[in-house]
RNA sequence: GGCGACAUAGCCAAGUGGUAAGGCAGAGGACUGCAAAUCCUUUACUCCCCGGUUCAAAUCCGGGUGUCGCCUCCA
């Protein structure tokens, strides 16, 4: 499979340090408050890719951290009168109600910068070692101006940088670029021992910390959104490189922005959206659909219009689950058809067209197209007559497919005793031609959220 | 100033040299007691504009226009 690493801005067959084995970790989360939608693609995305991963057969071991210290987690908690830790704690939990919601699999360590103090300064500790950072006052910053390769992945280069309006006028720091590794204590803040006096750490180092502890000194995949490629990437590479002299990651991965009204989403301009806000409306499985049907390098644009065509397009897809289920409810074993194996070879063509998306850089929107394929051909080739049997395998490839996106997991809640004598009475009224009393019934249902829909093979029932 | 992305039907969106996927919405038809679901047909002689390369370009090259992002915490 090829992925586009933004180290070379090119496609790249994708290889494994380990044959069958992937180690990847992806940017987490500041957890400061509910996490919005620009934070949840990324979640969605490298999520599918590490499901895809496995899909093909590789053992993945995924990392994504929590940043539980910093600038923001500090005034929250100031504004609240709590501790750090409760609010951290508290946006850990809401993190993953989010997450499930939106079938995001926990990753399979999700470390804590407060539990890894001792790895972090054990890297400043190389790092001063080989004489890449120093110290002002208690402060300790990264020399970027002895690393050589610095800004090789943002193909920035210092002088450039400085020529920028919006660096930081930090007087203290040798250059602009130079970047905290530890912050002396202010008065107030969390702080822990180090060699350097009482601190914390820096904005960049927990990433290099727990990214070597659970993956190694070099992995397979580091990902995250597109602005964290300058600087915290390029500081993450400065880092770990600076301390082990070996390839941080092999294939850096980063998705594209979410946008609304072709305008970046930020609070002062008001068109914010946290996902916990968009699942008192819409199932999160929607947002899931929505961030999938488009590349992932792509910019997005976020609306209530889009959600509703998404929400149609997911319909279409759980419309052709249940039928099948139906369908294979109500039918017998019975040898194939010709037409019916005809069929068959065609599902797998299906899944070729499927996997090949997939293995182009995670094409997730092509891979939708050819699920959406298989739908039509499934809903016009089956019907009652089918085999069990044909019925069976296209309802199994169809899981398969939706599983790798995370898509199409829901099933049906079993109906109330009271509901289903409605059902029944509706179609007694039917046999004895008493439309009205059955349209009646349809229409009382339809207002407690159920839709029926007749079929050959007896009623169907679905949630609004 | 530096780095980068995007521009394809009413809307969303694939497609990186071989003659425009898929979804949503709309229209017409089939099926249905009526619906719903589903199916069929239909909606871009053309992919922002202008040049060039080529037998052949939405796709490559040059130029232009427009929009957006990063260079500061930020997904």
């Amino acid at each position: 499979m090829k992925l586009y690493n933004t180290m070379t801005r090119k496609k790249e067959e994708f290889k494994t340090i380990v044959p069958g084995e992937v180690k990847m970790y992806s940017c987490g989360p500041t957890v400061y408050n509910f996490f919005h939608i620009g934070n949840a693609r990324p979640f969605i995305i490298f999520d599918t890719l590490r499901r895809y991963l496995e899909y093909r057969g590789y053992k993945v071991t995924f990392v994504q951290n929590f940043t539980d210290v910093d600038d923001k987690i500090i005034r929250r908690a100031k504004e609240e009168g709590v501790s750090e830790a409760d609010i951290s704690e508290k946006y850990i939990d809401e993190y993953f109600k989010d997450a499930e919601g939106l079938n995001v699999c926990k990753a399979d360590h999700h470390p804590k910068v407060t539990e890894h103090i001792s790895e972090i300064i054990d890297i400043i500790k190389r790092l001063e070692e080989n004489g890449l950072t120093y110290n002002v006052d208690g402060d300790v910053y990264y020399d970027t101006a002895s690393f050589s390769s610095y800004g090789k992945l943002s193909k920035q280069n210092l002088d450039e940088l400085e020529a920028g309006a919006r660096v930081d006028v930090n007087e203290v720091k040798k250059n602009p670029t130079d970047f905290a590794l530890w912050k002396k204590q202010k008065p107030g803040e969390p702080a822990w021992e180090s060699p350097w006096g009482m601190g914390r750490p820096g904005w960049h180092i927990e990433c290099s910390a727990m990214s070597m502890k659970y993956l190694g000194e070099t992995i397979d995949i580091h990902s995250g959104g597109q602005d964290l490629v300058f600087p915290h990437h390029e500081n993450e590479i400065a880092q770990s490189e600076g301390a082990t002299g070996k390839p941080f990651a092999n294939y850096w991965l980063h998705n594209g922005f979410i946008n609304v009204n072709n305008e970046k989403m930020s609070k002062s301009l008001g068109n914010f959206f946290t996902v916990r806000d968009i699942g008192e409306k819409y199932d999160l499985e929607v947002v899931r659909m929505f961030m999938l049907s488009a590349h992932y390098r792509n910019p997005i644009n976020f609306g209530s219009e889009l959600l509703e065509q998404t929400k149609s397009s997911l319909e279409r897809l759980y419309n052709a689950k249940n039928n099948l289920i139906h369908l294979m409810e109500n039918t017998t074993d019975k040898p194939l058809t010709n037409a019916e194996e005809e069929f068959k070879v065609n599902l797998h063509g299906y899944k070729e067209k499927f996997v090949e998306a997939m293995d182009d850089d995670i094409n997730t929107a092509d891979a939708i197209a050819a699920i959406f394929d298989m739908v039509r051909d499934a809903n016009s080739s089956l019907n009652g007559e089918s085999s069990k049997e044909i019925l069976k395998q296209a309802y199994e490839l169809l899981m398969e497919l939706t599983e790798v996106l995370g898509l199409l997991q829901k099933d049906q809640d079993n109906l109330d005793e009271d509901i289903e004598r409605l059902i029944e009475e509706r179609q007694q009224a039917r046999k004895e031609k008493n439309w009205a009393r059955a349209d009646q019934i349809r229409d009382e249902l339809k207002a407690m959220g159920i839709v029926l829909e007749d079929t050959p093979q007896g009623v169907k029932w679905k949630k609004a």
